[in-house]
DNA sequence: TGCTAAATGTTACAATTGTAATATATGCTA
DNA sequence: TAGCATATATTACAATTGTAACATTTAGCA
């Protein structure tokens, strides 16, 4: 997939399901978001229809039931994501971003470590320019 | 401002301008955004309603002008954008963004720097838990 | 093999967003 | 002070998104 087209908030909700296990039937993923949302069954179906029209979902007919799977890896569409954020952003700081991040408690002790580690090699490829 | 509202990303666009300077006239953003982008004068004007609707823009009236002020700053912007960004990728790693960031060259010298100091001060808060 | 339940397909409708056009009000100039 | 130039206000309209309802098809059971 050259570009990763827009995926809308309550659409990623569903490519997160996808990205757990695939391929699922619309009814595991119902199954699967109800409690974490209040989305109707059809809501859902809506939403997965339309992910398959712009290609970041796939299926497989098996049977009478569609067996679907995602297209675009879960790195691919945070990356897309991370780009146009970094888009919006601009100019600005990403101190802000930072300090939500860890906040949030997204950060745990490894993955504090990779993020250090990826950046050292940007601080070390910056410096021969 | 206790939530910010979500600000769209053509809305933005005309923030940044806001965050640069303030206040300004609808006019002044209308230049500063010629060349830049190709929207009409009567879009952008749109976009400040909008943007006052919502309350992130403010404005006094001088004479026959209305002059435009920002009620949040860049930082907040910055840190709601931010914050929906991790909702959005929950569980998700980061790591493909800080990727994505630093491909963006958005990362100076003393930015790697100051983000790595809040990396280790994340780091230090976790160890006590 | 006809019926029914369950799966898929079609249609809906309001809010937000992108992108303006048109209408109205008003301060300054002649 | 009348008219114009220019600012602001109102209205528009299609695409996307959130959130579903209703219609149709079909596989499997009775």
């Amino acid at each position: 997939m050259a570009k990763t087209p827009r995926i809308s908030e309550a659409e990623w909700e569903v490519m997160k399901v996808f990205w757990k296990t695939s391929p699922r039937t619309a009814n595991e993923i119902v199954e699967e978001l109800k409690g974490r949302t209040h989305w109707k069954r059809e809501t859902i179906r809506t939403l997965i229809n339309r992910l398959v029209q712009k290609k970041v979902l796939g299926f497989e007919k098996k049977g009478r039931r569609y067996h679907y799977f995602p297209r675009i890896t879960e790195a691919e569409g945070i990356r897309a994501e991370a780009e146009s954020f970094v888009k919006r952003i601009g100019g600005g700081s990403i101190e802000p971003m930072m300090a939500a991040f860890v906040e949030e408690k997204q950060l745990s002790a490894e993955k504090i470590a990779r993020l250090k580690s990826i950046l050292s090699q940007a601080e070390a490829a910056g410096e021969d320019e």
